[in-house]
Formats: C-alpha cells, sequence, structure tokens
DNA sequence: CGATGCGTTGATAACTTTCAAATTTAGTGG
DNA sequence: CCACTAAATTTGAAAGTTATCAACGCATCG
C-alpha cells in the first residue's frame, strides 16, 4: 500500500506517465540522477545545513524554492489560533517538500535533526519544465503524488485513534531500511500532532498494541512490528 | 458507522458527447478564462454531459484526464474498506478536479446534479506546459493550490464537530456567489462524509448553531448566516 | 541530589457515535 | 390537488471513545 508519509522522489509506481527507474531515489547519495527532474534538482539547488530545531521556512513567507531532504528529519507544521500544533508532514531522506505552496507558505518547517537540505528555486524548476515535457510530466506527477499523500491522511484522520496509530507505525515502517524495526525520529507530541490525537492517547494506545502482541516497545523510540497483519487489520 | 453510500442510478454510465465549446464565454468563472492554461483546457478538452448522480471516473481507473465543471455540482469520494465513504471534495462551477492522481484515480467522482464537465487530456497539458513555461507554471500551481486545500481539510479534521460544521458553511460561503444565503447542493450524508462526522451530528450542530443564533436553516438545502463572527470565532 | 523533560498511567469529564423513533420532505399515482 | 409511500432529516437516550486533569516513574543534567 502506498501510504507514504511524504512523497518520494521515486516516481516509479506510475507505470503510464513516469519512466520507470529503480527505486534508488530512497537512497540519497544515489537519488541525483535517477530522473531528469532530480538530476536537475541537484544541478540548479544547493545543499544547504540546519541545525536541529531550526526552521527552514515559516508560515506566510513566500515560497519561492522547493526543498529535497539529502540528510536528516523534517516536519512541517502549523500552529492554529488556539495554540494547537498540526503536524503537516515528517520528511525523510530523498523526500521533497515546500509544494504545498503556490504564493506563500502555509506550513512552517523545521529540521527535528541536523538536516542537509537541497533548496531549489522553483521558477528554476518550471523554466525548465517549459522547455522539456518529461521535466514539466514528473513535477506535475510528483506534486499529484503529494497529494495523493495529503489525501491519505484525511483517510487517517477519519478513523479511531487504534486506527490511526496502527496506520502510522506501517507507514513508517515502510519508509525505514530495517523492516520491523522502527526507529522513532520524533516524539510523542509529534506523533500526536500529526495523528490529530493526544499524547496521552498515543502513549495508551501504543501500550495496548503492545498488550495484545502486535508491537513491542523495549524503548519510547524504538518500536519493533510483531504482528503486522494485527496492525493491517486494524489499519482497515 | 452505517453510511449510506451514494445509490448510483440506473441511467446510462456513458456521458454524452456534447458538442465542443466556444472557448470562454459560457463560463459561470469569468476570471478563469484569462490565464493560458485555462484557455488551453478550453482548446484542447471537450464538454461532456453527466446525469445526476452518474460516475465521471472511478477509482483505480487510469487517470488520463483532468476535468473541469462548466455546471453542476461534482463529489469525489473514496469508499473504506469497512463500507465507510469519505468524501474528496465537493467541485463547483469554474472548479477543476483530477488532479490528486498521477496514475490511477484514487477516488471516484459523480455528478451530483447534472452536470457538464470539460475534459482535458493530461497528457497534452504536460505536453503543452512542455512547449510553454508559463503554463508549466500555472499547472504547477494549479496543484499546489488544491495541495492547499487539501491541507486545509486536514486542519479541520482535527476540529470539533461545531467547528467542522462552522467551517464547512464559511467555506461554502465563501464559493457561492449569494454572500449570506447558502443553497447546499449535497445532502447531510453528504456533509457528513466530507466532515468526518455521522448525519446525527452535523444534523446536532446545525441545530444547535440555530439556537445560538449564528444561522438559520429554513429548508434543510438552504442556510443563512446570520452572524458570521461567530462562525468565525467557532472555526478558529 | 534536586530539577527538568518526557512518557506512562489513572480517574473523570466532554464529546461523538450508535441505536431507535419521531418528524418532515419529496415523489408518485389516483 | 390530495393521499400515500419512501426517503431524508431531526430528536432522544445510552454507550463508547477520546480529552482533560492529575499524579507518578524514569531518565538526563547541572
Amino acid at each position: 500500500m502506498l501510504t507514504q508519509t511524504a512523497i518520494r522522489s521515486d516516481v516509479s509506481r506510475r507505470p503510464t506517465m513516469m519512466p520507470r527507474h529503480a527505486p534508488a531515489a530512497y537512497l540519497p547519495n544515489q537519488a541525483s540522477n535517477s530522473s531528469p527532474i532530480e538530476h536537475a534538482m541537484h544541478l540548479m539547488g544547493a545543499v544547504m545545513s540546519y541545525p536541529r530545531n531550526s526552521e527552514i521556512f515559516g508560515e506566510d513567507e513566500v515560497a519561492d524554492y522547493i526543498y529535497k531532504v539529502v540528510s536528516g528529519t523534517v516536519r512541517t507544521y502549523k500552529i492554529l489560533s488556539d495554540g494547537r500544533r498540526q503536524i503537516g508532514g515528517f520528511y525523510l531522506p530523498g523526500d521533497i517538500f515546500g509544494l504545498e505552496s503556490a504564493g506563500e507558505h502555509t506550513l512552517s518547517a523545521e529540521a527535528m535533526t541536523d538536516a542537509k537540505i537541497l533548496v531549489v528555486k522553483k521558477s528554476a524548476l518550471t523554466t525548465l519544465a517549459g522547455r522539456d515535457a518529461t521535466v514539466a510530466q514528473q513535477l506535475f506527477a510528483l506534486t499529484a503524488s503529494e497529494l495523493r499523500r495529503v489525501q491519505d491522511r484525511i483517510l487517517l484522520l477519519i478513523k479511531s485513534a487504534q486506527e490511526r496509530v496502527a496506520s502510522f507505525l506501517l507507514e513508517m515502517a515502510e519508509r525505514t531500511p530495517a523492516a520491523n524495526a522502527i526507529e522513532l525520529p520524533m516524539s510523542r507530541q509529534d506523533i500526536a500532532d500529526y495523528l490529530g490525537l493526544t499524547i496521552e492517547t498515543v502513549s495508551r494506545t501504543l501500550t495496548s498494541l503492545e498488550s495484545c502482541a502486535a508491537i513491542e516497545v523495549p524503548t519510547s523510540r524504538r518500536i519493533v512490528l510483531r504482528n503486522r497483519s494485527a496492525l493491517n487489520r486494524l489499519h482497515g
């Protein structure tokens, strides 16, 4: 199932529209030449370093750039008027973010760990797209697949707490190299703000999943999936 | 949750081909005609007619086209494994839909009323974008703004029932010509499936908004906003 | 050690759903 | 136009889920 939190630069699942390529985009070091648009981004962009917890861009800033995680982890978020924080997504190496903004950013982005981010001017990309239909197509597909990701989030948010947490775990497992052991880069508060729950509910749900042997939680940041089919059943 | 799923009328699933429209004049959304991409869509596309409750495209069909509402109203939706239905969006004249799909549709779309839809082949658009940077840029911006809309939905879904309904009403009012009187084109079930609530909760919430004088509900499909600031306060 | 931050656990309250029934609206045929 | 049936909407009561408030455990750090 294709429920990734972030679009990957890997667009190989679009057989009718995209040239197929090896899933190299998962690996930041090989991603640069996996497709014309990736190649272009690496040629036109600059890699910037951001320390842990620093802001990459803020809400309401002009959105001239798109971003690709080279290393580290990034979260996008929005602070609501009542003080709640909604996390838009978690972005791992190879993921592209910042697409949602036509004019101004609607979310803020910050590095969750020390991170290196490839920053590319959007106008450079669209200019290139205007000369190369393949790039135009890929840029379109890239945004479409981010759209799809957000649609999937919506499906998640109408479900129960158990379903949300189970889906989250499966999604993270999908994106992590080690199949069944997840090393979470985010706090319980981050997870809660991502799933639209409270930390207490997230914590309780994890405990209950553990007590029914679906998962194991050796330390709070490390989770082992013990029974995927049970999780799959939960996440519907 | 017992979600009554839209029952498709047995009218022919195949839309009837209509003569091609002259590009601009018929469109309700005048502003849209000015942009190159809108113009191109009208040149390259064909207007099709769909009877009420007929399917425009189905989940998992190949997504070769994008669509623009000429007249009528459209909903996109997805049926979850447990039978619940989540509505992806309501599309009014001038709105474009079908962008979320790079390869196959992830949602189905159906006409809520008799509708005329401009259908444009995606490859035609991206090919054009590959020759014209302005079109590429607009195609990108179009998808970005749909992305933004879906992001806003996410913010909605983490809020309380009152906030969701208030936001929904304000959103519909925003999109409707008559400032304060909304003629809803959708049923309570549609609203519920859009907001991730039950029809009972939607109904109760409307009643409570009416009893605190924020709105008036002369008939179930017609809602008058009486106190926008109260609604704004609610929707945060 | 005591302070601090993070995560877990417990009890209670608030909110939403579920199930059931009443009421209104819409469509149909006489 | 009215009567009648079916569908949609509203309302009520009870059950279920999640949030809130509070306390506790457990690390890390000065």
